[in-house]
DNA sequence: CGCTAATCTAGAACAAGTTACAGACTTGAT
DNA sequence: ATCAAGTCTGTAACTTGTTCTAGATTAGCG
């Protein structure tokens, strides 16, 4: 889970030219630009195309669909958001603590652009089957930022059932945040909340015995 | 919370006729059966108005648009359900399993009409602003449900919170199930990992003193 | 009954996601 | 350098949600 550059991007189906890795950059560029001011409505696949200078087909050929478009442009950002969060880990004493910092924290980032937020969560929850594979990987990706908040190498199966616990809470609660329909100070208190699910499924084991 | 069906269907605006009262439940039920099979995408406003015997322009009079009928769809649903789980109310002993128990059982009534639940969900979590107050509604039912399974008549702030951790992991259990990334032993962990919250938010309070 | 406003119908029109296709351009191997 | 296969471009067409409009129906009221 340290630096692993496997499933970043493509899972390296055909290896993907030079030119071609720089248009699906400027497509993720484009789409992630326009989701900024508009939110999902404004990701048109015409003006993504346009905007990323490319045909309509060729975007199509890259991203099967505005809702792979958009998970794709969810997973680059995780990505970002991964690494920055590594150059400052979160200081609480107990796991807990911790994780409910780094989802606030993440939190705070999204709020700077909620547009862009909406267009992502919003592809994400309404994705299909058929983007199961991508949707999975932003899952991991969310997983791996718990985990590392949480400080644990191998977590047990009960650990992992409240980290998705708390990923289902995290994806909900930004959505009611995102739609109106709740505020920040209760997206605080339900993400402490549902935090608190780590001191009970790893209660006996870590107490940091300062190895 | 008793018998109050004033925010049950339209806030009454203007009191609707018979025959608009008709129309209304001929579209929700054409609604539903569309959705029962093939999902959010075969509900399609055409053919939603031509099930319901009813001209497109009436459609959208009644539901401004695809989304706020697929969630007034869910409305109908949760209240049926509501009226049936309090014909068998929950047995377990404590709160938290009453209300796990209550999930699950919800959960294997839309496993019988997976189609529908997964368009209706995916309506309410795809609801932007202008569908919030609709989508209270539900959610608002949804916590009646709840709360009636824990027997908790004046809930705290921290009971509220817990319940809406609740609601989120449900909706969003619910997805990663209906799109095939998630089996059903682990939607059934992952309700009863979040339920646990519940002994944890109301500790000292009701122990069952068998008053 | 006869009038008026609101509602309903049928159907066209528009918007944005998606697909299809003919022709130009790249790439990689010979 | 040349050829074949694959890719990209530009553009039109198709689908489905949504809006609009003109004329028929209905509801409420004197």
């Amino acid at each position: 889970m340290t630096a692993d550059n496997r499933a970043d991007h493509r899972p390296a189906s055909p290896p993907l030219t030079e030119r071609q890795e720089a248009r699906r950059r400027r497509i993720l560029n484009a789409s992630a630009q326009l989701a900024a001011r508009g939110g999902f409505d404004a990701v048109q696949m015409r003006e993504v195309a346009e905007a990323a200078g490319v045909a309509l087909g060729t975007l199509y050929r890259y991203f099967p669909s505005k809702i792979h478009l958009l998970v794709a442009t969810m997973q680059d950002q995780l990505q970002h958001m991964h690494t920055t969060l590594r150059k400052r880990p979160p200081a609480g004493a107990d796991p807990a603590e911790r994780v409910a910092e780094t989802l606030m924290r993440a939190f705070r980032a999204l709020q700077r652009e909620p547009q862009l937020a909406d267009a992502m969560v919003r592809a994400l929850t309404f994705a299909d089957r058929s983007v199961s594979p991508e949707v999975d990987t932003v899952s991991r990706l969310t997983t791996a930022i718990i985990l590392d908040a949480m400080g644990t190498e191998h977590p047990t199966p009960g650990q992992l059932s409240a980290v998705r616990v708390i990923e289902h809470t995290w994806h909900s609660a930004l959505i009611t945040w995102l739609s109106g329909r709740a505020s920040i100070a209760q997206v605080k208190i339900d993400i402490e909340t549902v935090c608190r699910l780590i001191d009970l499924t790893a209660p006996a084991r870590t107490p940091e015995p300062t190895v």
